[in-house]
DNA sequence: GACCAGCTTACGCCAGCCTTACATTGCTCT
DNA sequence: AGAGCAATGTAAGGCTGGCGTAAGCTGGTC
């Protein structure tokens, strides 16, 4: 799952993406306002965390435009104002959850996990399809009950088709989702990752089929 | 929109609730775990209002049931408790929000409602005739409900008939639309697809029609 | 019945996709 | 540190199915 971090404080950037990693998040960072708006354009986040003292200007602006175009990513503004007028404004504007620093890893982990479970379900309860069970929790994928473990990008494709079975996932989608920000790919990857997944699905027997859709992407459903 | 207020603190509920009436949410109040199960299962509510400390029980113990369930239910947690760890513990066993107490009401409608914004929002902008529906976003095509895959050329002729169905659509308009700038066709392209889209229909039985105005071009109609 | 617009089927071509192989990177265990 | 190993991204070659074209057919119109 992919986070996009706005924080100009290359630090503490840092150290949340370290600590978001060790629990089983990927993300990009960006450090401004404008860097954001490109980011979120050309991505699909499963959420955001938003400073809201940029360099270029309030992060509340980002926010606010999102919630205009009547977009549903889940937002977690971090910041060092916490007076109760701020952070009647931050939740107004429509952030999901608001969080004052300093604060302690544990709980970040703890807030953005509780806006991952909310309806959207993007974490939570385990995605099933057919005889295969993902556990979105501690990524492990389980086969008529047998526990496998599949490779980072393996599991990466898996999680997005899976979300969406039964809908068409744009090739570009999945891309964005396995390898964010950074930097675009020069060759085939998803195909690949795309026929390893199949290869790993096939092996262990599961009763599920990836459809190309040519020119579109994949769409991943239950065997016939 | 009506929410389920559950806190045994016979004063404290009342002000929530005609606090929340004020902001323009309907509410019933209970006062145990017990009363909150039954609640639960005879009402279908937006939202509910945790307390943590009930007479009968943890209030957790209501949250983690519905979690287990599925139930994608909004909840707040309430409490007295603030400890980082018993935050933590909320927000993990599936609290969409926590707030301690003592707490400003405007704060409360704040987190709440930054709660009951994000819409499921399961398809992208569809369109829609008879029976068949057509999803703009994944270029996917439903027919009650069944998801089918078009080619390219075919789901954009359907397209665009979708668009303007009852209109009649000009077979020029058809061409430039399938084939854009890129070139004019030097051939009866249109007329191939159009017989292919039809084809297509009527194999996945769709209740739609596709007449043709000879000389002027093809309208898009319910079958009756 | 002659004409004409549109319908349908057949077919070769090629962009897009699949698969395999391989070099590189980063991690683990000794 | 170094060996061993798994995962990753790239490249190359083969395959497939969607594509546009053309040719023969249908049915409505004058």
């Amino acid at each position: 799952m992919r986070l996009l971090i706005v924080e100009d404080n290359v630090e503490l950037s840092r150290l949340l993406a370290s600590g978001l990693m060790a629990a089983g998040y990927e993300s990009d960072i960006v450090n401004s306002v404008a860097e954001a708006r490109d980011a979120l354009r050309s991505v699909s986040y499963a959420a955001m965390i938003l400073d809201l003292s940029l360099p270029d200007g309030d992060g509340l602006s980002v926010l606010s435009e999102l919630r205009r175009k009547n977009d549903p990513l889940p937002v977690l503004v971090l910041t060092a104002r916490n007076g109760l007028q701020d952070r009647v404004n931050g939740l107004r504007t429509g952030a999901d959850d608001y969080l004052a620093k300093p604060f302690a890893l544990e709980e970040l982990v703890a807030r953005l996990e509780a806006i991952l479970r909310r309806p959207g379900q993007l974490l939570g309860s385990s995605l099933k399809l057919a005889n295969l069970v993902y556990d979105t929790e501690s990524k492990q994928v389980f086969v008529d009950g047998a526990p496998h473990v599949f490779s980072a990008r393996e599991t990466s494709v898996l999680e997005i088709l899976l979300r969406r079975q039964g809908r068409v996932v744009p090739k570009k989608n999945v891309e964005d989702h396995i390898f964010g920000l950074s930097g675009e790919v020069a060759s085939n990857a998803v195909e690949v990752y795309v026929s390893r997944l199949r290869k790993l699905l096939s092996e262990h027997n599961a009763k599920i089929v990836i459809h190309t859709i040519r020119g579109v992407g994949y769409l991943m459903a239950e065997e016939k």
